[in-house]
DNA sequence: ATGTTTATTGTAATGATAACAAATCTTTAA
DNA sequence: TTAAAGATTTGTTATCATTACAATAAACAT
């Protein structure tokens, strides 16, 4: 998947403006290794077996300011659970109703608001609900 | 606004296959009045001057079963907070992060996910996120 | 070294939604 | 008409993700 060092983790929270404690370290390398648009707590549970003393709270205080610092984007494709992606750039999302697994759409154009609306977007995101092909394929075996 | 009749609410009910009853027809006007993508509390909160009784578990219950008889659509725009829309035809959603109102924009074609990608859309949300032209007045005014 | 700022942690609070079971209304059929 | 069965509504309680808060610990500066 994703081969970045350790190195340029630690640079892009420098960068960003964010001190690289181990923690942070972390969370940003998981995310970076694991597109797979995780939630916190799948984070945290992830993180649990290699930091036993991280806190919840603080894998919520890290991507929370990652937000802020532009560093990573939360992606609501579902009330009841934020979604983390490290790529900032727009691309769609897809979300299997079935496996729940969110998948990335890279060619698809950002879509622009209208200008004479009069309103400013900031970001856009672009979402399609679904089943995937795997998954189609499994409902149709049972039937 | 909208100035469908008590008569057509019941009609588009019974089609659906939903008995229309008092609160369920009190919802289902109300969506239809009142455009602004409400949440189940904003709904609960207005209709309870008019039926005291009205119990926000009903409010649950009656948009639940609405978005699975395909009356409304749910709209995911934020986390934390489902809103719901009569309108089930495709249109995009702008939120203001300022006055936090969901606006309508009707004039973007509905993005299609690529065939090649062998995964079936049922449904597709574009949301815009920033800041509204009125908004933006009252900032600037502010500097 | 010592005080000051920053980051982390555990626990408690919040708030939206769902689960549940009792109560009421509606329909069916004897 | 009436009584059982079914559907709907209601109030309360539970759940779950996220946030608030305050105490501890680590990093930094004088
Ligand atoms: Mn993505
Ligand atoms: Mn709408
Ligand atoms: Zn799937
Ligand atoms: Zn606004």
């Amino acid at each position: 998947m994703a081969d970045i060092t350790k190195q340029k983790i630690v640079e892009q929270l420098k960068e960003a403006g964010v001190s690289p404690s181990e923690q942070r370290i972390a969370v940003f390398s998981f995310l970076h290794h694991n597109h797979i648009h995780p939630t916190a707590d799948t984070i945290y549970q992830s993180l649990s077996p290699d930091y036993p003393t991280l806190s919840k709270t603080t894998v919520y205080n890290t991507l929370k300011l990652f937000v802020a610092k532009r560093l990573i984007q939360v992606v609501a494709i579902e009330d009841g659970e934020l979604r983390f992606d490290v790529n900032t750039d727009f691309h769609a999302h897809f979300k299997c109703r079935e496996c729940l697994e969110v998948i990335d759409l890279f060619d698809i154009p950002e879509p622009q608001c209208p200008t004479e609306t009069q309103l400013i977007a900031e970001s856009t995101q672009l979402n399609f609900y679904g089943i995937c092909d795997q998954c189609k394929g499994k409902l149709e075996e049972q039937s």
